[in-house]
DNA sequence: GGGTATCTGACTA
DNA sequence: TTCCATAGTCAGATACCC
């Protein structure tokens, strides 16, 4: 299958680099066995390209990361007594472990490599032939195409290199939403209360059904998939376990069209995760794959084998969240999610790269025409808008603005982009985005986080308001009361009894946005923060809960949307929030040799905005331009001394 | 000075 | 020659308000 006579020597590419070079789906089942040739040849097929190049430096600044962290390993562990700090690490375990609910039957199903198999049933031509979904960038890829390597989010001329007779078909997401769609609802008939992951997969809980029909979770599992293929020539596998993240790993475990389950005890679970690679768990990706592995954490077992360390070094790795990991005490709590969850909305496009400001602005009036169009079908608005732009380097840049008003049209969307990234000017970028956040949501004018309510609710402590906060225990009633309250202060003409009809007709509720927040500035009323749930346990190491997203396969723009990811660790206990990154040692500056800055050293940026500069240089050269000086700094590498570092008003 | 909001980059799926 | 799109969370620095 390969040339053996170019292989180039391996150690010209470390391993890490390899492994990064090959993306995040190497761990997918149906790979071939070998791949580290198969990373070899994906390193080769990319050298010399731009990305390539990014990846490099983002894989030397891992490296330098985990240079970091030992220090601070080292350090922490200097004159300690490490028996003594085991001992407190086993008494956290011991806690957690107090938690465990093996209560519920948690499934997870997942459709084997979907958009291969979709078009499958299409096109029966392709039976038995290696393909893939996708042409700049595969979807998916079938069993056949997997065993040379390709692989999903792999570029199509690089999986071309991996299997020279790969045949490259075309998206049909219409297919794929209707496909979805009967999955689906065979799903509901197991648990109607179910959490959509993806157009292609999904979380139950079983535990009624199986009660009320007297089967056993297996029985139930197996009489579900059949029911899948019966009804749709699709295969799915499935993992039965009593959590959420269990159920994920385990559905992968006897892929494709299998299923597996977990014994509900402890020993199993624990026997079970123990020689698993800490990269199968959900939120541990590449990155955090390094860091633990270079502090000796290479599978569930080595959380407890190097627990003092991790216990010793909560900021940097979050020992609950590994130590729960290592039990396997995780979420079991599914259900669907809700609007109100919801927390942005935007809109982005890759092109060939563009230097020319017009063209750049004509790209951002379009990214905003199709982001007013998605907010107005959807009924969102929003008070932040980021812009967003990738180098033809590759880096990425985010700028954002905030309003005391709801965001929602076209022109608005736009002049925010365009005032963003006029200060960035010249540019040569290959993908520009819009985002909203702080959203409310327009179709829910009595939904507490984001309806009308919001504005008027209590502010959280330290920011006193004229009303008295919210006794413990108070009624949603009591609490609109308080709405009425305080809408009746601020608009003494507006009475509770026009509410229904005024309400009744979104125009008009849309109007009455626009009043509430003027008299929200009028009066110095500000909105609240967001709600937020009493402490979730969440992990330091990385966002959890952006478990799988379904967006790359996801159906296009306006179709059957983004089913949006879910935390696998939400409801198992009010344990305390983790912390995170490496704190601030002492101080040291280097200037940078673009624009002179005094930058951090201590920060991983400072290469990053080496790059910037340079590259801005590089532009400004082609522009023929004068001048090196760069208008403003970046998060992580602000200037140190004087004054403001913000980049704009 | 303390608490909160905002901005940015990083990471994940 | 060529390497996606969308959404979420977090940390850390800074800005701002009281």
């Amino acid at each position: 299958m390969f040339n053996h006579d170019t292989a180039p020597v391996a150690s010209q590419y470390s391993e890490s680099f390899l492994k990064r070079l090959a993306g995040p789906s190497t761990g997918k089942a149906g790979l071939a066995k070998d791949q580290t040739e198969i990373n070899r040849i994906i390193a080769e097929a990319s050298k010399g390209s731009k990305f390539y190049d990014n990846e490099k430096k983002k894989d030397n600044e891992v490296t330098e990361r985990i240079g970091r962290i030992l220090k601070q390993r080292d350090d922490a562990l200097k004159g300690v007594d490490i028996k003594c700090v085991e001992q407190s690490a086993d008494r956290l375990i011991a806690e957690l472990e107090g938690h465990r609910d093996l209560s519920q039957t948690i499934v997870h199903v997942d459709m084997d490599a979907f958009y291969a198999s979709v078009k499958l049933l299409d096109n029966p031509d392709l039976e038995g032939k290696p393909f893939a979904v996708g042409h700049g960038v595969l979807s998916t890829a079938s069993y056949e195409a997997r065993k040379y390597g390709v692989r999903s989010g792999m570029a199509g001329f690089v999986a071309k290199k991996l299997c020279p007779e790969l045949i490259l078909v075309d998206h049909h997401f219409s297919r794929y939403t209707e496909m979805s769609t009967a999955v689906m609802s065979v799903f509901r008939r197991y648990d109607p209360n179910l959490l959509a992951a993806g157009c292609d997969e999904a979380y139950l809980n079983i535990t009624a059904h199986c009660e009320s029909h007297g089967l056993t979770a297996a029985e139930c599992v197996q009489d579900m998939r059949k029911a899948v293929f019966h009804e749709t020539k699709l295969t799915a596998s499935a993992g039965i376990a009593p959590t959420k993240m269990l159920a994920k790993i385990s559905s992968d475990k006897n892929k494709p069209n299998g299923q597996f389950e977990l014994p509900f005890n402890k020993e199993s679970i624990v026997s079970f995760l123990y020689n698993l690679s800490i990269r199968k768990i959900p939120g541990i990706g590449r990155v955090n794959e390094r860091l633990l592995e270079s502090v000796g954490v290479k599978t569930c077992g080595d959380i407890f084998i190097h627990r003092a360390t991790i216990y010793l070094m909560d900021k940097q790795f979050g020992s609950q969240f590994l130590f729960r990991t290592y039990l396997g005490i995780t979420s079991n709590v599914v259900e669907p999610w809700g609007r109100g969850e919801r927390k942005s909305i935007g809109f982005e496009r890759t092109f060939s790269s563009l230097s020319d400001t017009k063209k750049i602005l004509n790209k951002l009036e379009e990214i905003s025409v199709e982001l007013e169009k998605e907010m107005e079908e959807t009924g969102w608005a929003g008070r932040t808008v980021t812009l967003k732009f990738k180098l033809d380097t590759y880096q990425v840049f985010t700028r954002a603005k905030s309003f005391d008003r709801w965001i929602t049209k076209k022109e608005d969307l736009f002049a925010t982009g365009k005032e963003l990234i006029q200060s960035e000017f010249p540019l040569s970028i290959r993908l520009i985005g819009l985002r909203v956040t702080k959203l409310k949501d327009l179709r829910s004018p009595t939904e507490p986080a984001n309806g009308i309510k919001r504005f008027f609710e209590p502010l959280q402590s330290g920011r006193p308001h004229k009303k008295a906060k919210l006794d413990h225990g108070e009624t949603d009633v009591d609490t609109i009361d308080h709405v009425h309250d305080d809408y009746e202060d601020a608009m003494p003409d507006f009475h509770e009894n026009d509410e229904d009809e005024r309400l009744s007709d979104q125009a008009d509720f849309e109007e009455l946005i626009e009043e509430q927040s003027d008299t929200v500035r009028t009066h110095a009323v500000k909105p609240r923060a967001p709600v937020s749930a009493p402490a979730p346990f969440r992990p330091s190491l990385t966002n959890v809960d952006a478990l799988q997203s379904s967006t790359s396969l996801t159906p296009g723009p306006s179709g059957s949307r983004a089913i949006k990811p879910r935390s696998f660790s939400d409801a198992t206990g009010p344990l305390k929030p983790k912390p995170g990154r490496t704190p601030n040692a002492s101080i040291e500056t280097q200037n940078c040799p673009v624009c002179g800055k005094a930058l951090r050293t201590d920060n991983q940026g400072l290469n990053s905005h080496i790059d910037f500069c340079l590259s801005r240089g590089a532009i400004r050269e082609a522009h023929g331009e004068a001048g090196n000086s760069v208008k403003g700094t970046m998060s992580g590498f602000r200037p140190i001394s004087k004054g403001k570092a913000k980049l704009r008003k």
